[in-house]
DNA sequence: AAGCAATCACTGCCGAGGCAGTAATGTAGG
DNA sequence: CCTACATTACTGCCTCGGCAGTGATTGCTT
């Protein structure tokens, strides 16, 4: 009720909290739906959502190896390794021991994977489009700036998990 | 290149799409991020993130039975059947069959239950204004009719398991 | 050079969710 | 009334991700 124009009052208080309006539910929801919608296109192409991400990137080269998707996915490394050992049990993807350091797997995808590759984009194109039905695109540059700007909150506020209550 | 005003135009094609900027992986990170949060700052309470969600909705009254939470929580009846027994194990939530449909088991916080909720908003509030940090009110409000925009989408799109091409 | 910590991939073990099937109960139609 | 069908809660079976521990390899320190 008070017009307090102060702009860094917290956005959430105990009087103004509902959690089934809260936009924790609705960006959980939202992604949710996201997911969901994915994994029901990918259905075709014999692939979840989960692993059309991992061959994404393996095929754009942002993950050389098991390491590396880890560091990207927020992925356990046990269950990096069970996820490639699922593409390459598909034939999608094959493992190669680096000879610069015999510890890493380099990561690459196979032929029928090269194959299927053309095939994920306009999946995912697909289904974004949908969700974003209405949205002009200066909407949807301010929505993924909104969404930056919350990520980077969450980057500055656990960065590491050893932070105590400096 | 065509400077085309047509508001109608897809936001994504394939030439503008790259999977690591998409608005997809924006929404999951965040998404991820929030529920880790919660389940880190849940921690002292000796509950989950997802656990959280479901004793607010039962104390809201908005999930006095099992059917009703899956309603609303998109979980699978089974799961809902064990997040409940891990709830009840707890001791914070009570089964008590309905007298007026003997089907249902009818839900709602034991004593025990009832003492532990107060402190279930508090965490919550502060996940969010830590995640919101740096957002006006106005802002916000914008960012969540954008989601909701997003999710009354994907609604139409799959209502029901048993659309077909209409 | 030797010791030592760090990194990488992998493996058991566990928790948790999805799917299918089941028994009990309620509802509608002949 | 009694027979079909729907709904509710629950139970195996499966998949999948997180955690902790292991062996191999690398690089750093002394």
């Amino acid at each position: 009720m008070t017009t307090d124009s102060k702009a860094h009052q917290p956005v959430y208080t105990s009087e103004n909290f509902t959690p089934e309006d809260s936009i924790g539910r609705l960006i959980a929801d939202v992604s949710g739906r996201l997911l969901a919608s994915l994994d029901d296109e990918m259905g075709g192409l014999g692939i979840t959502g989960a692993q059309w991400v991992i061959l994404m990137r393996i095929a754009n080269g942002c993950g050389s190896s098991a390491a590396e998707l880890c560091r990207f996915s927020r992925y356990d490394t046990g269950s990096m390794t069970r996820m490639l050992d699922r593409l390459e049990e598909k034939g999608l993807i094959r493992r190669v021991r680096s000879c610069k350091d015999r510890r890493v797997v380099c990561l690459e995808l196979s032929e029928a994977g090269r194959e299927l590759y053309p095939q994920l984009p306009p999946v995912a194109i697909k289904v974004l489009n949908a969700q974003l039905k209405g949205f002009t695109r200066a909407e949807v540059e301010l929505f993924k700036d909104f969404l930056r700007r919350m990520r980077a909150n969450s980057d500055e506020s656990a960065p590491s998990p050893a932070n105590g209550d400096t």
